[in-house]
RNA sequence: GUGGAUGUAGCUCAGUUGGUUAGAGCGCCGGACUGUGGAUCCGGAAGUCGGGGGUUCAAGUCCCCUCAUUCACCCCA
């Protein structure tokens, strides 16, 4: 039986057009966090068990990719009286980490000393997700994130915001939707709904759900999590659409939380955010949600997800989470972030044809005439090299229109070419694939030939 | 973890109520064309029909299991 030489399920080999492709996003990121004044962190991928565990919900540890005990503490540990039940707990004692945000939690905590007091930091780095693949969803994917920990300023959440929104802008976007929302409208909400606290969390997940099973479907769901008819109908009002923007829809979330003073206050929170984006391009983009819950546990504030038409998924998400990093450090420290996801991002931009065509591995390739002119072909290659351009060398002389073939099968533009009479007479001879032009050039002037080419075509 | 769809050549797909040696297009390799790619023509290679089991005289086709891909749910980037 043969091999299977599929990577694990969820998990993608990266050809090079699709590393090159990566790049050119990635690359757009790095720019922009950079051009915010984020510096660059990277932590190992994974962490002690004990570190993530909790931090996301139900839902997140049960999705942790675990790594096992080795050698004799595996054994120890299935001897374990509590293997049975337990496994998952006794058997691993590390996982792939699940997000970046509390891996950053976690450095703040342990390297807090050498640290700016407040620390912008932005991460680009996989993380592991034990989810059935689907559409714009992989086991394995790379994050973006973009945190500042330190400070409970409002202009955190906006700068955070704007270089998200100013990544997808760069990248082509045009028709991406920024929705806000805020852990404390939320729970005020359920609080003037007269919801026990305790069916807080799962009232945030039903709803999340209203934009995608309308607002019966929430109804319906409220009512299998054991919300009473009369809160679940309560909840659903204050879902209902308005029109006239943000300020509208404040200001009637207003009339409902009036009940609540934390709700209340985060409303001023939200506010206060809107206010200070006011006049920015992020503005325009900006859609206050409260039907925006997001499942992760960790966020005590502001939170926010980026939306695309025709994905059903978010490109992006974050929040404030004020606490995560008390959890490691004994005293709370606010922090407030966002991570777009890179494969999402490059989904949608292939769906929609957003790169163009194919790129070439290199400017030229230097043909070999034959075996015996093999170290001129080498010589030239070098000296075109020299230049800056990018020069691939044909590997073998094999014959010359394969050669050529090959070339252009590439996407390599040029073809360079010493034959004895070049040899002879100190020249190339060049040939512009797209164009069929040809030319015969002296060896010094060949580097010009092409870079003259390469920017016109 | 739950549900649906789909697995035939490198790619996209045909393949009849089960019936001889499983086909096409594109791509690939070679030739026509021994100092120049793309066009045309000619020729060629390439398949454990995802894997295993079963039914049958006979299975790519029917049944079961399994694996993979994919879409949706849950949740999320």
């Amino acid at each position: 039986m043969a091999a299977i030489t599929q990577p694990p399920s969820g998990m993608r080999d990266l050809l090079p057009e699709d590393v090159r492709r990566r790049e050119r996003v990635i690359g757009a990121v790095r720019q922009v966090y950079e051009s915010h004044g984020f510096e660059p962190l990277e932590t190992p991928s994974c962490e002690r068990l004990d570190v993530l565990l909790g931090k996301y919900g139900d839902e997140g540890d049960q999705l942790m990719f675990r790594v096992m005990h080795r050698r004799d503490k595996l054994r120890s540990a299935l001897d374990d009286g509590a293997l049975r039940t337990d496994p998952e707990r006794v058997l691993a004692d590390m996982a792939l980490r699940y997000d970046l945000t509390v891996p950053l939690a976690r450095v703040v905590a342990e390297h807090q000393g050498k640290l700016p007091r407040v620390f912008k930091r932005f991460q680009i780095q996989p993380v592991w997700r034990a989810d059935r693949p689907q559409k714009g969803r992989f086991r394995e994917f790379l994050q973006c994130d973009l945190d500042v920990a330190g400070s409970s300023a409002r202009t955190v959440e906006v700068e955070v915001l704007s270089a998200a929104s100013e990544v997808l802008q760069r990248l082509g976007f045009a028709d991406f939707r920024v929705r806000i929302n805020h852990r404390g409208v939320l729970a005020g909400m359920i609080e003037a709904a007269g919801i026990p606290a305790e069916l807080e969390a799962s009232t945030f997940v039903a709803i999340d759900k209203l934009d995608k099973i309308g607002r019966d479907g929430v109804l319906r769901e409220l009512a299998t999590r054991g919300v009473t008819a009369e809160s679940a109908a309560s909840i659903a009002t204050m879902l209902d659409p308005v029109d006239g923007g943000n300020d509208a829809e404040l200001a009637r979330l207003r009339t409902f939380l009036a009940p609540s003073p934390r709700g209340l206050a985060a409303l001023d929170d939200l506010a206060a955010v809107l206010a200070l984006a006011a006049g920015s391009p992020l503005a325009a983009r900006l859609a206050v949600d409260p039907s925006l819950a997001r499942g992760l546990s960790y966020y005590t504030g502001s939170i926010f997800e980026i939306t695309v038409p025709d994905l059903a998924g978010s490109l992006g998400g974050g929040g404030r989470y004020d606490g995560l990093i008390g959890i490691f450090l004994g005293r709370d420290v606010p922090a407030c972030g966002f991570s777009l996801g890179l494969e999402r991002i490059i989904v949608v931009m292939e769906e929609r044809g957003m790169f163009g065509g194919p790129t070439a591995a290199a400017d030229a390739m230097v043909g070999i005439f034959d075996a015996s002119l093999t170290r001129d072909a080498l010589a030239l290659a070098r000296e075109l090299r020299e230049t800056g351009l990018r020069v691939d060398l044909h590997c073998d002389a094999s014959k010359i229109g394969k050669q050529y073939q090959d070339a252009d099968s590439r996407g390599v533009p040029c073809v360079a070419l010493v034959g004895p009479d070049e040899v002879g007479r100190g020249t190339v001879s060049l040939k512009w694939l797209k164009t069929g032009e040809r030319a015969e050039v002296p060896r010094g002037e060949a580097a010009a030939w092409i870079r003259q080419r390469l920017g016109t075509t």
